[in-house]
DNA sequence: ACAAAAGTGTTATTTCTACACCCATGC
DNA sequence: GCATGGGTGTAGAAATAACACTTTTGT
């Protein structure tokens, strides 16, 4: 990380990541808890002068969950004049959350990129808080605190950006374990557009983007008949998500 | 315009504009040709420090054209670390189309946001060059001149990212005459797609959309049946554009 | 044995695709 | 009258939606 020097940092424009998981039937974000006060906000960071956007962006998720290769993609630019931190610099630099000089940085006006990033909630083991923050949690999408700023747009943005994205991009890798069961996808499916499909039409749908394998094992332990295990095979997802599923015109 | 007081513009940032245009069976875009330079460039400029980032954009646009209320949508903010200007700011300053202070300024690092617009290319009349250009034009996508930077890059990404909205966002309007009929219409979605398209079935399909309204009127003039003309009807048009097409799932 | 949940298959419906035929207009 | 290109309809194929029966497993 390029640290909090401010000159090391470009000025005015910070990135926001919205990091998914997907963990008991529900979809969840990574937030942080700001230090003293009740309010939570997304992950973000500055970025290095010599930084890429992207390479920050990568650094921000990599800081919060110590994963590295992760499924990452910039959403949108939130611009508008009125998003500035008002405030928010002197008032971290009180909490002594930061040095009193960043102060004026921090409250000048800044836009954000808004990433969005899908991650296995399993694999997250505990997610690190930064210096501004007293600690960072997963929280269901349906049941979200009070955020700063415009976070709660920047979230519900990047939850549309997705669903859209889920027409014609696959989804699952970085998000589900290794292997899993055609239901456990589903209920992935299911959580993301928040409504429910049919079980055998969508196993077909699945299994025509031709992007599964079945590993031949069985998923065992439950009162019923066990579920196959798939897996992606990486290559023809990775394929499918740049030529998309659904052609179209 | 904000002019190009520095301190009146956020540093490191600038908008710029991939223009679309329908003429001739031909989709073009507006370029700028570059003072004493074999270089072109993309409609671009900077931000504010009271402005919105869209409203820059916005700004832009109606500069080179002259238009209000177009159609213009953010696609991708472009943020490498290699993103620079290198010495730009000073050749510029060196033909006399910027004052020399402002050559520093110009050389550091940006991060630009790409918007496409999509306008009517008869209410274009006289695309205004701005002060470090000696033209701008209209260019033929398919005969593109040699773009400054990565502004190749950014046209391409645009056109991209068009013809995927092209898959769940209605498109025609500001780009077509208010009036317009189906084989126009048509012609304008082969030409983006770069394909062609069976004439009954696009009708269909479009139809079925139920965005159209027929006028009722036809178009004479050619040595065979008239065409019927259509418009738009916006009302329903803006809602398929929020809602899109295609649900998918 | 039973409940729960997965596997698989079938049919009806809708949508998409690929065509063919007729109609108006200017030369 | 004829070439050009638009208007409309229709049969076959394909994709989607709706639904039923069988199988496996833990209790």
């Amino acid at each position: 990380m390029p640290g909090f020097a401010t000159d090391q940092l470009l000025q005015g424009l910070s990135v926001d990541c919205v990091i998914f998981g997907f963990h008991q039937n529900e979809l969840k974000v990574l937030l942080l808890k700001l230090k003293q006060l009740d309010m939570w906000a997304l992950p973000g960071g500055f970025v290095g002068v010599t930084e890429d956007v992207d390479q920050a962006a990568t650094r921000v998720l990599s800081e919060r969950t110590g994963l590295e290769d992760i499924f990452l993609q910039q959403f949108f630019l939130f611009g508008d004049a009125s998003r500035h931190r008002a405030g928010h610099g002197a008032r971290l630099a009180e909490l002594g959350a930061i040095p009193a000089e960043w102060a004026d940085w921090l409250d000048r006006r800044f836009v954000t990129l808004g990433y969005y990033a899908l991650v296995e909630y399993s694999r997250v083991k505990a997610p690190k808080p930064d210096q501004t923050s007293e600690s960072c949690e997963w929280c269901a999408l349906n049941a979200l605190p009070k955020l700063m700023l415009d976070h709660s747009e920047i979230l519900t943005k990047a939850h549309d950006t997705l669903k859209k994205h889920l027409n014609d991009q696959p989804i699952g890798l970085n998000l589900l374990p290794a292997q899993f069961t055609m239901p456990e996808l589903q209920a992935l499916y299911e959580t993301v557009l928040g409504t429910t499909l049919d079980r055998r039409n969508f196993q077909r749908k699945m299994l025509g983007y031709g992007i599964l394998n079945r590993t031949g094992k069985r998923m065992t332990g439950a009162p019923h008949k066990a579920p196959w295990l798939y897996e992606f095979d990486e290559e023809k997802y990775r394929l499918a998500l740049q030529a998309g599923l659904n052609t179209g015109w």
